[in-house]
DNA sequence: CCCGCTTATGCGTGTAAACTCATAGCAGCC
DNA sequence: GGCTGCTATGAGTTTACACGCATAAGCGGG
């Protein structure tokens, strides 16, 4: 079993996608770098509420920025989060279908 | 880009994850069924406080319990957790190795 | 049937964090 | 220099949830 500190850092990441907000934005940022008001737009969220999650998620070391004039560029830094959920996706369906079967044999 | 449902149910995944008490009770059982006093003493949390964790993850779909006499045998459903873990490790490992890198070139 | 043991559940409290508003910083333009 | 558009951050509110105490519920033994 991995010790209570490292378990500490597992759960601190998972705290970062157990936000819909973040892992939309994440999700966004997957598919191609993105300014923040894109972001903005794209979530519906307040300006201030997007800009923190984002720096939540910068030094979580998931996503990264660089300036482009007044615009702040934010981009995934890697497959990550997808492959998370690419898990957590097969762990639901497999789910349901056990739940079907249960149906269809009652 | 996973819909805004399908988000929801992620991060409600990743939200179970994001507590040390639950993925410290994950990682206990990961290595064989334990009843709830085991548990309790395992990780010094109060009765209840335990008993409660385990219905989410009974309610997720992540532990199963099987009564046997007047105690409760819980036990993981699957290596999900392990697999998700594994992820993040690599993770940390990365960007600590990278972290390293930088300090040496400097 | 009552009692002890183990687990589950209402209820209250405290704390952490999401969320917003307002404001400050920062780059480009006049 | 001031002005405007984009982003970050301090401050305050509100909501969500972890956590414990007390109590109930379920099972075995007398």
């Amino acid at each position: 079993m991995p010790s209570p500190q490292l378990l500490e850092e597992y759960s601190q990441f998972f705290r970062l996608l157990s936000e819909p907000a973040r892992l939309q934005l994440l999700c966004l940022l997957a598919q191609g770098p993105l300014d923040v008001a894109s972001l903005i737009e794209a979530t519906g969220f307040s300006q201030s509420h997007v800009s923190r999650q984002l720096g939540q998620l910068q030094r979580a070391g998931l996503v990264s920025c660089v300036r482009e004039g007044v615009r702040m560029i934010y981009s995934a830094d890697n497959d990550l989060v997808n492959d998370l959920c690419s898990l957590v996706q097969n762990r639901l369906r497999q789910r349901l279908e056990a739940q079907l079967q249960q149906l269809q044999s009652a």
